[in-house]
DNA sequence: ATGATATACATAGACAGGCGATACATGAAC
DNA sequence: GTTCATGTATCGCCTGTCTATGTATATCAT
């Protein structure tokens, strides 16, 4: 019941998984939910409410920028990083890097002690 | 000004740090705000208008249980882990820690492209 | 051909977590 | 006696994500 999926640890860094997505190509909209899924071994599932919104933000931003493409039958929206955008992925990138290890050093050391606790509750 | 805090990417797993840092003995609110801050080196800043509602809804869910100290001048609301915030600490550090595996492989392959873009914009 | 499913984009409303502001009370320092 | 650190608490706001819904085309099975 109050189980949290792992989708919602991403809270605030689906930016830069989107912006990551684009690092090495341009891709559309349903592109980057698939291939997010696909390099998250499917723990990441950005629903389309979820997605379409953010990278409108994405482009307001200036960190992307879009082109329709109505060659195909089924029309699409393609995304690539603009400059700014590259030099955000890689800020925000690190920044979670640090963060994750500082979140990892903290944690290592609580589990330590969940696993002998000083009350002896177990 | 987009620029996000560290604190920011916090969204989501405040309750597991709060819960680390009850792990090795009981703390009150104020306490737990500043430990979290030193073994974060100064990274996390709890704000108390997050904490104390953060507390009572872990009080709720009995992964904490509390009570009030008197004696001293100040009083003091102490909190310790119930055995099913014990059990959710380390369930909850296990799935944080996947998800960081999978978050930092993800970027890792994005950052190596981000240095050497397709489209060569650079 | 007809209907189901996958592709593709989009918006709207609801919801929850975290923030800033504010409040109040005690103890210590000056 | 006034200012600062301690200590708990609530409220309203913002933002990000989710669910539900809507539209339209392509593909595949029946």
């Amino acid at each position: 019941m109050g189980e949290k999926s792992s989708t919602d640890m991403i809270h605030g860094n689906l930016d830069l998984l989107v912006l990551s997505a684009l690092a090495d190509e341009r891709k559309y909209g349903y592109l980057i939910q698939q291939s997010l899924a696909a390099a998250s071994a499917g723990m990441v599932h950005v629903q389309a409410g979820t997605l379409y919104p953010l990278l409108h933000r994405l482009e307001a931003e200036k960190l992307v920028r879009s082109s329709w493409d109505h060659s195909t039958g089924r029309k699409r929206k393609w995304y690539e990083l603009t400059p700014a955008g590259r030099k955000r992925l890689t800020h925000q990138a690190d920044q979670w890097q640090q963060y994750a290890e500082c979140m990892s050093r903290m944690l290592r050391g609580a589990l330590g002690s969940a696993l002998s606790p000083a009350g002896g509750t177990l």
